[in-house]
DNA sequence: CTGAAAGCGCTTACAG
DNA sequence: CTGAAAGCGCTTACAG
């Protein structure tokens, strides 16, 4: 008297056989569509009908054992994940690489004390990106599991973010020099991990300042505190007129200076920021900043990764203009 | 000649019995700590010695399959993961979800437009915590999977971080009438994905209100551009003094608009956010607002996560007090 | 065109 | 205390 077409326990491929009189090599040549088979449309039908009524989806850790490949990309998140830019980065990456048949996932706070093997205790990933580095320890452990690596350094010859980076420095000295400002001044984030992105930035303003025959930059470090201020002094001091920013929170944190130290932003000293958070329109004066798409590059970089991983790609996809100047109230014409 | 030693595949839990000299279930308890078997001190020792040389580590695919559960907790994040503060929640959940042997992955940008059984695909959580709510059909796929599903609601009753969002609320609002505001303000996010947090939020401050005996604050909403500024003027046309605001980036735009509006703050009207995040400090005049380490309800919410799914969990960890004011120049005692 | 069978690497009753 | 064997749910040569 038991209804038996919804069994309580999850539908596996042999029941959607049943369900459709073929064998369980028939149901998955028809849910994968695998190349060189030649299965009727009526089967092919029966099949899809039997899995839909019976809401079947394969699964994940069979298809893995028996395959060998995984099709998850990991991230191993380190603990300062919180900017804008960082969390839209990653949108467009996930989306990058479901559209290429890849499940894209983040483990944050990978940096703490866990061990590591717990996690590939629980998940097999085709490629581990990591961006703080691994120890030896770490490494062999990826090795054994077989599980590829990419360390995500910035400012490596051809790693696309890293090129863009190099870009970014270079639009606010362009767009400095072009005010008419003949000596600048560089302010560098204090956090170290930062680095790997600060530096890049910093090399597109010297190259700028080079080309135009300017005097490389004068950078200094604005650690939170009466740095800022001691900076503002130091930057006037040496004639400087204008200052390129890491980004727009040490760009806040020159404004903030300069209003307790009676310099004038813009007119004592421009200022320009970079990524364009939502703060920084709403700063006094309203910062000039240099807004950053990072979607405009994702997917080359998604699809270089794909690469380095020997799977197919579809056409590279073109990566365009990613970086423009939003001018605001913080910077203006050298008098 | 060829040294078998160290196989060049993946070394499998019969490589590591045939170096101890054991059986595949003997390095299986050895490996798991199989509660009721005893196993001698030597054998376990030979067994953990071969596992290390081989480098061993089990297949996380062929753990799942066999055992029939996973131990992934699946966060299915929707589109706006940017802030600081959420950044943090994820860094401790993932935290605790590890001390307590499961592992925490996030998907991002789970809201597009790929279908969701492609997921299922490639990993089957125990867990999916969802935020943007799920479809019929995608639910439907979840029960088939037999993957427990956890909407992540705030404000709901019992739920952690919800309780604490009141609390925020209630911390403003305590703060300004202790300043002396007798008429108070809020100022509503206009981004409607926002709502389940600042609902909670404006209800606190409205408890403390009435606890207090005074009128419920003048709700407005301030989307970019102008109207911040009728805002400011309607809240003094109603005889507001003071203003909470839903969080740190509607504040700084109420700061903006006031700078514009010639409206002093904290003279003419108090400003009090939410967040404390980095720009705050940074702007003019400094915001006051409300410090909130979700660090310190993590642990009481992913013990009741995964009670909820039957798993045990140890002691629930104490829920301490998770918010403060950071008192700053954006507020001062009513004249 | 379709099916029976092997096997991916584990864990866990079940015998000894 | 230890081992042989079954079986989780798939995919894929291999026969027919």
């Amino acid at each position: 008297m038991t209804r038996k077409k919804t069994p309580d326990r999850r539908a596996t491929s042999a029941d959607v056989a049943r369900e459709a009189g073929v064998s369980r090599a028939t149901v998955s040549f028809v849910l994968n569509d695998t190349p060189g088979q030649t299965i009727p449309e009526d089967t092919r039908r029966r099949v899809l009908a039997a899995a839909t009524a019976l809401r079947y989806q394969p699964s994940a850790a069979a298809r893995v054992l028996r395959s060998g490949r995984s099709d998850i990309v990991l991230l191993l998140m380190p603990g300062w994940s919180s900017g804008e830019l960082v969390a839209r980065t990653l949108d467009v990456m996930s989306q990058e690489f479901s559209e290429r048949g890849m499940t894209f996932l983040v483990h944050p706070r990978a940096g703490s004390n866990r061990h590591l093997s717990d996690l590939w205790r629980d998940v097999t990933p085709a490629l581990v990106i990591t961006v703080d580095p691994l120890g030896p320890h770490e490494l062999s452990q990826l090795d054994a599991a077989g599980i590829a690596h990419l360390p995500f350094r910035l400012g490596e010859d051809g790693a696309a973010l890293g090129a863009s980076q190099d870009t970014i420095g270079r639009i606010q000295a362009e767009h400095l020099v072009g005010l008419g400002h003949r000596r600048l001044g560089y302010a560098m984030t204090a956090d170290a991990s930062l680095i790997p992105f600060a530096e890049p930035r910093l090399r597109g303003v010297g190259q700028v300042c080079a080309e135009h025959g300017l005097p490389a930059p004068v950078v200094l470090s604005t650690p939170p505190g009466t740095a800022a201020g001691q900076a503002m002094r130091a930057w006037r001091a040496a004639g400087v007129t204008a200052v390129a920013a890491y980004n727009d929170e040490v760009a806040l944190a020159l404004l903030a200076a300069a209003r307790q130290t009676q310099v004038v932003v813009p007119d004592d000293l421009a200022v320009i920021g970079a990524d364009d958070i939502g703060a920084a329109a709403l700063a006094s004066p309203p910062l000039t900043t240099v807004r950053f798409d990072p979607a405009t590059l994702v997917p080359a970089l998604v699809a270089s990764i794909l690469r380095s991983i020997g799977r197919d790609t579809g056409e590279p996809g073109p990566a365009t203009a990613p970086a423009e100047v939003v001018a605001r109230g913080s910077t203006r014409r050298a008098r």
